[in-house]
DNA sequence: TCTGGGGTCCTAGGACCC
DNA sequence: TCTGGGGTCCTAGGACCC
């Protein structure tokens, strides 16, 4: 609202997105000043020597600028800067340090707006509407962070939160970084850009775009609604359809609840030892587990994740939990492992485990999106001045965890298993059953009859692909 | 050359109920 | 004895984002 010869005038939502500038990179710069001024390439990751499936989470100039980016093997863009003559200089994440920069950047922020939604650890979407689209109030928020926490921040300034996002993108090539879209002018600016740029676009929906030869969010925008509807889904294809124009009518929500929980693990080689990938998967449990204890949360939905192959397929089972009337749960364990010897120069199985809680659906708020409204991902079970008897059961249904967990344990017992170990590795299991039945798990204890559930939970797959 | 770890959301299809 | 159609719930899989 502005105030104008006494008239009280709504200028409508004012957003102002913010994004560090190669964040992990700029914090270790601070850290370690001569990594500032570093001459040669400077890459935030693990080293590939000691992990060879170690990726690239942030580069420094140099290393951009021969093509190193986020994301990429570390071990290809080692390779890049050897054939480029370029040294590089490895650096390892260190997670509660730029944790601890985002928390800081965070609380200044928030003096500078009455609504912040974190969005990552290095973006943010403020409420802007008291400032409207002024450049100098954005350009002084950008000093105050730089000379207060050190941190260069680019930022979009948009009517809508979707064009602020894209705005910041370009923003980060602004020698001010600063973009200013006005209203109005949302699809001017978007429609020369790539349909790749479009958030929400990854490489398939891309690759897929421009097999009709759609390249830039402009040619996008000229598509009929129904025709992307059914090219590309009911909600994606409106998606697509709204956001290519720069509509985009979401708020901002404030505090972020979490949805789901969950640990995951590469193996740095892959491995068909079923006690490594069964004391791997336990650990991951406990982790869940005690995030979940901590957060005072309950889960009710368990799944495991299984990726493997040269194809990296990726296998899922889960479990609601919710009927036995304390949460259930909601694990998944990404990732397994084929036998190294079948791929001797690949390697390619990666093997992560992830564990998820979720849906505890008798808390009150339906899904937005949610299909009947009664499913719920984790039950908040602390909200202020609870009862002693809620701690319990949120700890109870963290125990569910473990447990459901713990029935799992028929992975390494059993004759079958000794069947399966001598099949040699994943691939090569035969006869599997494509699902689980929940109540077979139910009924698995750790005993010998559950043998058999394992085949179920790692389906079998044709072999070497 | 060979792919981290943390998330979110959507869709298809089967089971089940009425 | 054979079979409709709608709604909901659940599971598996996939795309995407930082």
């Amino acid at each position: 609202m502005i105030e104008a010869r006494g008239v009280t005038e709504d200028v409508g939502a004012v957003y102002l997105h913010c994004d560090v500038d190669k964040m992990y990179y700029s914090v270790e710069a601070l850290e370690s000043p001569a990594l500032a001024d570093e001459a040669r390439a400077v890459i935030i990751s693990v080293d590939p020597r000691e992990y060879p499936r170690a990726v690239v989470t942030t580069a420094n100039g140099v290393a951009r600028s021969i093509g190193i980016t986020s994301g990429m093997s570390t071990a290809i863009a080692t390779r890049l800067a050897r054939e480029q003559g370029v040294e590089v200089v490895y650096v390892p994440p260190r997670h509660d340090v730029y944790s601890r920069y985002s928390r800081r950047l965070m609380d200044l922020l928030r003096t500078e707006t009455p609504l912040l939604e974190q969005r990552s650890i290095d973006e943010a979407a403020l409420d802007w509407q008291q400032h409207g689209f002024a450049p100098e109030p954005v350009a002084r928020l950008r000093e105050r962070i730089l000379k207060e926490i050190g941190l260069s921040v680019s930022f979009g300034l948009a009517a809508n939160l979707l064009v602020a996002k894209m705005a910041s993108e370009v923003a980060k090539g602004r020698e001010d970084h600063l973009c200013v879209v006005g209203p109005g002018e949302e699809a001017a600016f978007l429609a020369p850009l790539s349909v790749r740029a479009l958030v929400g676009i990854g490489p398939k929906s891309e690759a897929r775009l421009r097999g009709f030869e759609i390249s830039t969010i402009g040619q996008l925008a000229e598509q009929p609604l129904a025709w992307l509807v059914e090219q590309f889904g009911a909600a994606y294809g409106r998606y697509l359809h709204h956001a290519s124009r720069g509509e985009d009518d979401s708020t901002l929500v404030g505090e972020h609840t979490y949805k789901s929980v969950s640990a995951e693990h590469t193996f740095a080689r892959d491995t068909v030892d079923r006690v490594e990938i069964w004391q791997r998967l336990q650990a991951q449990a406990q982790e869940v587990s005690e995030r979940l204890r901590h957060e005072r949360l309950v889960a009710s939905e368990v799944a495991i994740k299984v990726r493997y192959g040269v194809t990296w397929e990726t296998i899922t089972r889960q479990q609601q939990g919710a009927r036995r009337g304390c949460g259930g749960a909601h694990a998944q364990v990404v990732d397994a492992a084929t036998d190294p010897a079948d791929r001797p120069a690949r390697g390619q199985a990666r093997a992560r485990a992830r564990r998820r809680s979720a849906d505890a659906a008798r808390v009150n708020t339906p899904s937005p999106k949610g299909r009947g409204g009664s499913a719920r991902p984790l039950e908040d079970v602390e909200p202020a001045g609870e009862a002693v008897g809620d701690v319990d059961q949120a700890i109870r249904g963290d125990e569910h965890v473990v447990e459901l967990d713990a029935r799992t344990a028929w992975w390494r017992l059993g004759h079958e298993v000794r069947d399966l170990a001598r099949s040699g590795r994943i691939g090569d299991v035969h006869d599997a059953q494509a699902s689980v039945e929940p109540r077979d798990v139910d009924h698995v204890g750790i005993d010998q009859a559950a043998g058999p559930h394992l085949v179920q939970v790692v389906r079998a797959e044709s072999s070497a692909a």
